[in-house]
RNA sequence: GCGCUCGUAGCUCAGUUGGAUAGAGCACCUGCCUUCUAAGCAGGUUGUCGCGCGUUCGAUUCGCGCCGGGCGCACCA
């Protein structure tokens, strides 16, 4: 067990004998200020609040009945009521020798592991994928890597948008208006054409949108021809996002698009009927209020000019059509019948929280039983902006594409890895090149918190200096540049640690695991980002102080090479959590 | 109008149960490559945490009000 784990453990007993029913799950210790310990509690101070007890006295009266022979030094109650713990050197040690003999990487496996869906990136059929795509694809995969790595089940799907009412003008277009030769070359840029073009002309022309809804109406009715059009499609799509997944290195379990769910749809809607949770207006068939909540808090109503009227959720159009509320339910359906999973997370926008919010509701009105197992969670994440504060565009109005934006990372990191390493041959230089130039771009995305906005910047996305991927590469790569050159020899697993910067990186060493537990509870791979970052900062510092193949005596250049070995193993195994390889060499 | 969300250093952003003297990167300045990769290290400068009130031993964090930005508000997804 880790120290901060025994530590906690110990902790909450104590806190039992003092106060029986208390609830110690809360009762946990963070690391600190090195001023202050290497952990700190505050849990103490919350407690005698709402027990109206005196904090230092609590803490007083805890620390009594703590024992923490051989983890920590002596325990020191401090401000109004914290714990300052101080790690004993011994079990410092012991930890970083076990993890060096391979029996732990700082972290340890959910006590309760979870069946998780983890439902992320969702394209569309012939549509390029653009820029904004790398939000929820780069946290979606961070976030099934982070869980799959804390021994969860997970299942990840990607939720494809491959039906829906934009078919109706495609295949207009593709029928009236294709040219193969295009399609040939670049079928998805083709089939964005078309589409821009059918669309402008239904804008203008209502005989035109007319008949996109009559081929609509024709592929729904299950038409041959309109069906194997849609198909092909499909297929010249899927033959993009293969792509681009392959390059990102994003793999799914499964990719059962929207319309997987249609021989489902009107099943749903005819048991919301019938169970009373929908009913029919205006020809069109929708989700209302159930009164259950005052108007203020109910997701079903909005205010106009000071009256509450209806905003229901539309689950059949006037028209007969689904909308995607109906998918989404007919999804989590089939997901919980399938699966029978603890949680499912939808990695998405955050400007379609307000359809989450509905759609978790409905469901939960409809399957009452199901849905009490199930934890349905909305990740949801900020717009790109460009630097006019709009939301990300090229200067000529497009969006930026995302295969676009990873060649020029990809380019950008050549020039520099030719400029530093002009020495190394040309294969290895654009093998180089492609790993930091991806890395920069994932990380650039994961750094910020994902719920805020946040300003696109080529410099910024593809910058390979300061708190970056390539940063954390060459942290790594400097260690496996010490190893090519100690001449071999087996490590030796046994540590001793003088130096203040040794005693600093064997610290964050153990810090591993509680960072990859925040960034699963929160859903935040930004911690994980962080937390990588210092520690290439202390090892940096470590490296330019303690020198490790010329120390002063074998002891301490063994110690210092296991200290390096495992901080490699860290930074690589953290990088690959976020979907970021790394190089021996750069 | 109503709801959601955001407002932290010159710029871009972090800030993990409310917690200790609010941090990082970029930019700017000063040092450091005849010792393991200078894509680096060491140091320096920068704040009414939008404004006000409240809860609390303690508020960037919670509540209320105001100001300012963004998003959403029935047959698109």
């Amino acid at each position: 067990m880790l120290p901060h784990k025994q530590i906690e453990s110990k902790l909450q007993a104590a806190v039992r004998e003092i106060i029986p029913d208390a609830d110690v799950s809360a009762i946990l210790v963070r690391p600190c200020d090195p001023k202050f310990g290497d952990y700190q509690s505050n849990a103490l101070m919350s407690l005698a609040k709402a027990r109206k007890l005196n904090p230092r006295q609590l803490a007083t009266d805890v620390l009594a009945k703590l024992d923490l022979a051989n983890i920590c030094e002596k325990v020191e109650i401090a401000g109004a009521g914290f714990l300052n713990f101080r790690l004993k050197n011994s079990l410092l040690v012991q930890t970083l020798e076990a993890a060096a003999r391979g029996e732990h990487l700082f972290f340890s496996k959910a006590a309760t592991p979870k069946t998780i869906v983890v439902d992320f990136s969702s394209p569309n059929v012939a549509k390029p994928m653009h820029v904004g795509h790398i939000r929820s694809t780069g946290i979606g995969d961070a976030l099934q890597r982070t869980l799959r790595l804390l021994g969860h089940r997970i299942i990840s799907d990607n939720h494809i948008g491959d039906w829906g009412t934009q078919f109706g003008k495609l295949l207009l277009g593709w029928k009236q208006i294709l040219n193969r030769a295009e399609l040939e070359r670049d079928a998805i840029a083709e089939l964005e054409r078309l589409y821009k073009i059918i669309n402008a002309e239904c804008d203008a022309n209502p005989a035109r949108l007319e008949e996109a809804k009559s081929e609509l109406v024709k592929l729904q009715a299950g038409d041959a021809e309109n069906i194997s059009i849609w198909k092909e499609m499909i297929r010249l799509s899927q033959v993009q996002f293969d792509t681009i997944y392959s390059r990102l290195g994003v793999k799914f379990d499964h990719a059962l698009g929207e319309s997987f769910y249609n021989p489902w749809l009107g099943e749903v809607v005819n048991d919301l009927l019938a169970k009373n949770i929908a009913r029919e207006s205006e020809g069109a068939v929708g989700v209302f209020s159930d009164g259950s909540v005052p108007p203020k808090e109910d997701a079903f109503l909005v205010n106009r000019d000071g009256e509450w009227i209806a905003d229901p959720a539309l689950v059949r159009k006037s028209d007969g059509g689904f909308n995607y509320t109906t998918t989404d339910l007919a999804t989590i359906d089939y997901r919980l019948k399938t699966w029978l999973p603890d949680e499912i997370v939808y990695v998405v926008d955050d400007r379609q929280s307000g359809h989450f919010k509905k759609l978790f509701l409905i469901f939960g009105r409809w399957k009452k039983d199901e849905a009490k197992k199930t934890k349905l969670i909305h990740v949801g994440f900020g717009k790109i902006m460009g630097d006019d504060g709009k939301p990300f565009k090229t200067r000529s109005g497009d969006t930026v594409k995302l295969g676009e934006l990873l060649d020029e990372a990809v380019e950008r990191a050549y020039q520099t890895v030719c400029e530093k390493s002009a020495d190394l041959p040309e294969a290895q230089r654009r093998e180089i090149a492609r790993v930091i130039g991806l890395g920069a771009v994932k990380y650039a995305d994961l750094l910020p918190n994902r719920q805020s906005d946040y300003i696109f910047s080529w410099d910024k996305m593809l910058a390979l200096q300061g708190n970056t991927a390539p940063y954390l590469v060459y942290a790594y790569a400097r260690i496996k540049s010490i190893f090519r050159k100690s001449e071999g020899g087996n490590l030796k697993p046994e540590i001793k640690l003088a130096a203040a910067e040794e005693l600093t990186l064997a610290k964050h060493l153990l810090n591993f695991g509680i960072t990859l537990e925040a960034v699963a509870e929160e859903y935040r791979p930004n911690y994980l980002c962080n937390y990588l970052f210092e520690l290439a900062e202390k090892f940096s510092s470590f490296y330019e102080n303690c020198p490790v193949l010329k120390a002063e005596d074998q002891a301490t250049k063994n110690s210092r090479l296991a200290l390096c070995d495992l901080t490699a193993r860290v930074l690589k195994r953290g990088l690959e959590t976020l979907g970021i390889e790394t190089v021996e060499q750069m």
